[in-house]
DNA sequence: TTGAAAATAGATCTACCGTCCTAAATTTGA
DNA sequence: TCAAATTTAGGACGGTAGATCTATTTTCAA
């Protein structure tokens, strides 16, 4: 896992005026692509949201490329922070604090954020090749929990298995972000939704085993 | 349901050079969105990759605007054809039946058209009234076969209970996209996760009832 | 065959884009 | 205090965007 690089010139953002400008930066340019999408993000609307001049927008992030990396990685360390004191407020028994993770996650689906910013997320990353880097390394922290989890309630996954359970799990939460994500047709239906969610993730790491998961589809199996 | 709005001028495509030329802008366009991304989907690209004049492109759509929801109806018609004989296929054994459309489903999400087409659609249903409507309306003919069977496996369940299930088995499966779509680093794991998914899906059909989908989580549940 | 409708090319307009440059103003540590 | 470093404003450049207009060519049915 690399640091987080330095993406803006040597000397920029060494003083204190200038390390707040930065996050204004940040903060307008995440606004933006939340409301606007990554097609409405343009270094104007940014520097006229912050209220300064594209010039000294540039000064910060000569191209705006380096901008919309160091874009995503603000963002994404704001998640991850999120998700860091996930736990500790749950339950002691591992089937507890699983489903209060889920039940969380889910939760946070409903912010307007969350709503917007992945699904922009998730397109950005299947054309830039940065995009995709910031996203694996996210959603593989963000599961790290859920997989540490599984392991405790069902001992008998090898790590590959249990990764693949994880992240089935995982992802399944992530989908359901544009149907009851925030003004969301679904969004209503969240609670049972979210019941469901638990009830169907809880018995999949409880029960499954090698052998499902290594089953071969009867298409394949009638070759063999 | 609302039928197809005719979207370019009247008179227009009634030759059927014009008729042609409209499945080539369409066919086009939809490359460029699936390879370059919402934000590279411009009238001059569209109109160079068919081989003709921008002015003759707005010949046939006056706006972009127009062009997009076009588009949009386009591969999602395409899609909605394929989905139609997918039970057909399948065994008779609602279970059978349930287990096939869950493993098509999900071997679909491997093309990279449908790996990089569908986070397009939801970013842009974010911030397009229009695409939210195409995309439900996608959606909503998608679960159709899936919510049926459910009513057969699980006959107990109200309408609405039946289509939290349904909603919740479609759109697990479309967050797998990012996952193991296309180029995804995950993509080597489709057969497990594949099992995975219709594993935990069939028992949650065959399994789930009002009371579990009903339930308040132990926060409301304290407050009651 | 022919003429009206459709299709096309090409130029042009305005707006916005990312980027670069220079000079002035501000900040900050020595 | 004061000089060096940082921050800022403002303009300019070339490119591309969507959209519009006009003139020409092509299509096709009567």
């Amino acid at each position: 896992m690399k640091k987080l690089e330095q993406l803006h010139r040597p000397g920029t953002g060494t003083y204190v005026k200038g390390q707040e400008r930065i996050l204004q930066i940040l903060e307008a340019s995440r606004d933006i692509l939340i409301t606007n999408g990554y097609a409405g993000l343009s270094m104007r609307k940014i520097a006229t949201a912050v209220g300064i001049t594209v010039g000294n927008l540039h000064y910060y992030y000569p191209t705006k490329k380096d901008l919309i990396a160091n874009l995503l990685d603000h963002v994404i360390v704001g998640y991850l922070q999120d998700f860091e004191n996930v736990r500790t407020e749950a339950g002691t028994a591992p089937e507890d604090q699983f489903v209060a993770v889920i039940r969380l996650i889910i939760e946070d689906l409903n912010t307007p954020e969350t709503t917007n910013f992945f699904p922009e997320l998730w397109a950005m990353a299947n054309h830039d090749e940065t995009a995709a880097e910031r996203m694996n390394e996210l959603y593989h922290k963000a599961r790290l929990d859920i997989n540490e989890l599984v392991g405790l309630i069902n001992p008998g996954l090898s790590d590959d298995e249990r990764e693949q359970v994880s992240l089935f799990i995982s992802a399944s939460m992530e989908g359901l972000t544009p149907f009851i994500g925030s003004g969301k047709p679904w969004r209503s239906k969240t609670p049972g939704i979210t019941n469901i969610a638990a009830y169907s993730f809880l018995h999949l790491v409880k029960t499954i085993d090698s052998e499902t998961i290594g089953e071969l589809p009867l298409a394949a199996q009638a070759q063999a």
